[in-house]
DNA sequence: CAATAGTCTAGTAAACGAATAGGGTAAAAG
DNA sequence: CTTTTACCCTATTCGTTTACTAGACTATTG
């Protein structure tokens, strides 16, 4: 499960990444929107400005903008930069692999083959998608292109 | 990232997996065979024991050994008991749904749409992969037909 | 009955998560 | 040049979770 501060850094990108382009957007106007706190929300952006995902502006007619543009900022760098690796085990992990301490043999661990398969199913995922792309979905559902709503 | 606790789950079934058929196996042997502290293992397969996936016999003779054949437990069944909810966000989970409570409007959130992707593809990989599933895949390694080895 | 081996309840130290608090600093307006 | 606007930054709180550890209890076997 992602940690809400995880959650609420891409909602704040979705915001930023609608409004490229148009100057600087207030933190106070993303919290609005996104109904967060607004304080926690200020770290968080804080944070992505320290990892240069993101810039901002002071005094009036300040804010918040994107570093780059929609199209070359993708889920997977955020995920990781909030999250830490996406791999499900620190010995499948491709930007931070760490051998675990107990395993014998980790050629021959069963539990890492298999969870080997589902960090690159989920890196395939969250790489390839931009918040260009997340736009665009969401856009998609909006003009009842996609998938309506699914069974719970 | 898995806990600790699902790690050592999933490499004590493997244990009971390769050992089924041929009667109970001691805490203490899985404990040693994948170095994992007797003590908190006994913990996990208590719990695994009151889900029904294992089953034990006490006294001389006794020990732990797989409530079901191999082929019968998914992996994905296994990290759910242990973990919870595959899905990164509670509200592209299929068997534990919870919406966010700051959610606008649901079917239009990207990172919805985008999460609940990486749900089905994990799901698809762990639902379909059972403990027989996973000794094979071993034995494949061991036999020199899979990936010998990955790049860090 | 003695030895074996699982059962079960508690406890605990450390880390983490989700904020909250509040003063500091830069930029623009007047 | 001072006020207002907004972001900057550090610290603290507080509840929960994690990863164990301790130890007494109970069932089974020989």
């Amino acid at each position: 499960m992602l940690r809400n501060k995880t959650k609420y850094a891409l909602k704040a990108l979705q915001v930023l990444a609608k409004e490229y382009g148009q100057g600087p957007v207030l933190i106070s106007e993303i919290a609005r929107r996104e109904r967060i706190s607004p304080k926690f929300l200020e770290l968080i952006l804080l944070e992505l400005k320290n990892q240069g995902v993101v810039q901002s502006k002071k005094g009036k007619g300040g804010g918040y903008f994107l570093a780059r543009a929609p199209q070359t900022v993708s889920v997977g760098q955020i995920v990781r930069m909030m999250e830490g690796p996406l791999a499900p085990l620190p010995c499948v992990s491709k930007t931070s692999y760490m051998r675990c301490a107990e395993c014998r043999d980790e050629r021959t661990c069963g539990i890492r083959i298999v969870m080997k398969d589902v960090r690159d199913a989920t890196a395939r995922i969250l790489d390839s998608t931009t918040l260009a792309d997340v736009l665009q979905r969401v856009a998609s559902v909006v003009q009842g292109k996609e998938g309506l709503s699914y069974a719970i």
